[in-house]
DNA sequence: TTCGTCTCAATTTTT
DNA sequence: TTGAGACGAA
């Protein structure tokens, strides 16, 4: 152990052997914080503390598990593994399926992320026939969320007249109803979402005081991570569960806290002393990551943050490379400069491509990355946006896996009962979703004794149904005998979902069928993985409830050589050689909606701060003067966060070329360092951009494979109509001939479309407006 | 019931 | 530009 604790310095010994009480580690960007925590846990066990009572609160699950790792290298595999380390969220699922039976849900409950939430969300607003455009599912959903997160329940909600006030203000006086309606369909469906992850253990530890006692025994030694970003919620169980032997010992930096808008509370750290008598506190602020260049910068951007606690980071490090500064024309030329650089630089330092990472705003950024780093050729990978395991396809897979587990599961049942299509349509599902509600059962109960209930079905429809229902429980059946790996495959195969993907012949379409063999090749991993663990059995419940919690970052084996794109939220805690921070633009970053308010704009900049201090050697700011957004070419200036830093750190560029087509570039964006007139000069790219613009045929590429599939010759025939060509196809039909139809009656045809089996043709009839029809299945008589 | 086409809104950030 | 939802036709 002395070995270990003479690897730290004086400022992070201190807290590392500070055993008991409630203590609080204010740890500046890259000042060692994990390595604190690691080795007080290390250090704890050695004291003789048993795994068992330690509990530690990590930002990501990935992060438990490398620590967990680290501190079995210090104090031995088989102990290590008893401690309990975790997200909030995916600790308390744990102790929530323990206890589940006292809040009347079921042990194997379903754990529902954002896109199940939301699409009960909007199917209740629809029952309601409330205004979509007025109760929006998406604002619906965050106010849901937020109140959750504050500990408003339904009840209390309607004993708020304020908060009924403030929502009817809003125009949303149904909001509560919605609410009320969400929960008690969650509840039937044996549903928690993210929030009730939080909501219920809070529910779970007040209510019963025995299940609390138990709990506070057992977690004598709590240890949070990331401090700064927990919210109400969170804060009192952790407040709950430290009362008893407040051996509470939490890590952060208020510097970093970029998680308001979800509802964490920057004042549980600020606050924190006033919670707890005899607060130890330390601090961490030498910097062990980046240069000096980059650790001053950084300082000079938070400077201009007015709430922050006091704090110098500092660095012995190498001064390093000033911070670049690169313009460009549009997103694509940023893109190209970005590649561009990490090719060179690569080439020219010996480095790996995981050493460099790009970081933007938001995940629609990526795209213009993406496509210069193919371009080049650079291999990457994309942490967040679209998770693999929200994809369409996996989705799918994984519904039908849950509902094995829980047949009252309604969103994973709305989404396969009529995928692949089996004659279950929009009309019987609502039909039985009112049965459902009238009969206070789950969709799935209503549909096993539907010949008892009073529901109008159709016998023909009713015989679907009730296959359906043989379906899933000849899978529930298998599943008390075979593995997960093997029940998947056995689902995947006999629902005929493979034989539904496989229809799709486009890149997209074959992409899709090879994400469904990784996911089964994942559980086939999973599944080995649970068995060396031994505790657990790699059953399909323990899949799932891994695969609810999990994101992208938990996934990544960090075994390919790959650059790195994340949002910055995303990169919280992480740290990388190179970093590209792209899109510094206004009303991008900082992002348009969070200018409002002085405490937005101070996240955004904290934002910034941590965008900046994950670069360890050197770091790039790339901004582009005009950039498409919703498709559209838009203008935009230079964010003030560039003026922010102070200039000395800065290394401003001005790519040749841009040299040579305008000579107005030339001139610093900056001005002079005594006459800032930032944005001043503004260059309008308009006549450059047919050149750039995306999508230019060469981008394109020839289309391959799908050459064979009519689908994809539509556009092709489209233009040759559109330019006049003659059509290809020989029908006798053409612009100008009356024709006759079953229904419509009379017409005149207006233009023909398409080709073979896709030729169309608009007509205009004499009683009934225009009309495009498929030829192959219109029935027209010509007659003039 | 299904499938294709059209329209319209959306871009913060995530467990 | 993309995706989801609405609408219309077979």
């Amino acid at each position: 152990m002395e070995k270990y604790l003479s690897q730290l310095n004086e400022a992070q010994l201190a807290p590392t052997i500070q055993k008991d009480g409630p203590m609080i580690v204010i740890a500046g960007a890259g000042s060692g914080k994990t390595r604190v925590l690691t080795y007080r846990i290390a250090y704890l066990m050695h004291q003789g503390i048993d795994p068992f009572n330690i509990l530690s609160l990590t930002f990501t699950n990935k992060a438990a598990r490398e620590m967990k790792e680290r501190i079995a290298s210090i104090v031995g595999q088989s102990e290590a593994k008893n401690l309990w380390m975790g997200t909030f969220h995916s600790v308390f699922a744990k102790i929530l399926r323990i206890e589940a039976d006292k809040l009347g849900y079921p042990a194997n409950f379903t754990i529902y992320d954002a896109q199940d939430s939301q699409r009960l969300i909007s199917s209740i607003i629809k029952e309601m026939g409330l205004d979509k455009d007025l109760y929006k599912y998406k604002s619906v959903f965050s106010r849901i969320s937020s109140y959750k997160n504050s500990l408003i329940t339904v009840r209390a909600y309607f004993q708020n007249p304020e908060l009924i006030e403030a929502d009817t203000m809003a125009r949303r006086p149904r909001l509560g109803d919605i609410y009320k309606e969400y929960v008690e369909r969650c509840f039937k469906s044996g549903a928690m979402d993210f929030d009730d992850l939080l909501l219920k253990t809070n529910e779970l530890l007040t209510r019963f005081p025995e299940v609390l006692a138990k709990y506070q025994d057992r977690f004598r030694y709590i240890l949070v991570d990331e401090y700064q970003d927990t919210n109400h919620s969170q804060y009192l169980i952790v407040r709950a569960l430290s009362d008893r032997f407040q051996n509470i010992c939490v890590v952060g930096d208020d510097a970093q806290s970029i998680y308001a808008f979800r509802g964490a509370n920057i004042n549980n750290i600020l606050n924190f002393q006033k919670d707890y008598d005899n607060v130890k506190l330390f601090r961490l602020e030498q910097n062990y990551r980046s240069t000096k260049n980059i650790v001053n910068a950084a300082n000079s951007i938070i400077d201009k943050n007015e709430t922050k606690l006091d704090k110098v980071v500092w660095t012995a490090n190498d001064e390093g490379g000033k911070i670049k500064v690169n313009r460009s024309m549009t997103d694509g030329e940023e893109g190209r400069y970005v590649a561009s650089t990490i090719f060179e630089t690569k080439m020219n330092e010996q480095l790996k491509h995981s050493d460099f990472a790009i970081l933007y705003r938001t995940n629609a950024q990526s795209r213009s990355m993406e496509d210069a780093l193919r371009k080049r050729d650079i291999p990457y990978r994309i942490y967040g946006g679209l998770s693999f395991y929200q994809r369409k396809e996996i989705k799918d897979i994984l519904s039908y896996l849950r509902i094995i587990i829980n047949p009252s599961d309604e969103e994973a049942l709305k989404r396969v009962i009529n995928f692949p299509p089996r004659g279950i349509g929009q009309t019987t599902i609502d039909k039985l979703i009112i049965a459902a509600n009238g009969y206070k059962r789950s969709i799935f109960e209503v549909m096993k004794h539907i010949d008892k209930t009073d529901v109008k079905i159709n016998s023909g429809t009713k015989n679907k149904l009730k296959d359906f229902v043989t379906m899933v429980e000849s899978f529930q059946v298998m599943n008390q005998n075979v593995n997960a790996f093997e029940l998947a495959e056995h689902v995947t195969k006999t629902t005929g979902l493979i034989k539904e993907f496989n229809k799709d012949t486009t890149p997209e379409g074959v992409a899709k069928v090879e994400n469904i063999e990784e996911l089964i090749n994942g559980i086939k991993d999973f599944v080995e993985e649970q068995k060396e663990i031994a505790d657990t059995t790699g059953s399909l419940t323990e899949f799932l409830e891994d695969v609810a919690l999990a994101t992208d970052l938990d996934n990544d084996n960090g075994e390919d050589d790959r650059v790195a794109l994340m949002t910055i939220h995303l990169a919280k805690g992480l740290e990388f050689p190179y970093v590209f921070i792209v899109g510094l633009e206004e009303d991008l970053f900082p992002s348009a909606m969070s200018m409002n308010t002085r405490s937005e704009l101070e996240e955004e900049r904290r934002l910034f701060y941590v965008a900046l201090t994950r670069a360890e050697k050197q770091a790039y700011l790339t901004y582009a003067l005009s950039r498409y957004r919703w498709g559209k070419l838009v203008d935009s200036d230079p964010s003030r966060f560039i003026q922010e830093i102070d200039e000395q750190y800065l290394d401003i560029l001005t790519p040749i070329e841009e040299r040579r087509m305008n000579p107005m570039l030339d001139a610093n964006i900056f001005g002079d360092a005594d006459t800032p007139t930032p944005g001043n000069i503004r260059f309008k790219p308009a006549k450059q951009l047919p050149i750039q613009k995306k999508g230019s045929p060469k981008l394109q590429g020839p289309a391959k494979v799908q050459i064979s599939t009519p689908k994809k010759l539509t556009p092709v025939s489209q233009t040759n109509a559109a330019s006049g060509e003659a059509n290809l196809f020989d029908n006798k039909l053409t612009a100008g001939n009356i024709v006759k139809h079953l229904r419509f009656g009379k017409g005149e045809v207006l233009k023909i479309e398409g080709v073979g089996a896709d030729t169309k043709a608009e007509i205009k009839f004499e009683n009934g407006g225009n009309k495009k029809l498929l030829l192959r299945f219109a029935k027209l008589e010509v007659i003039g």
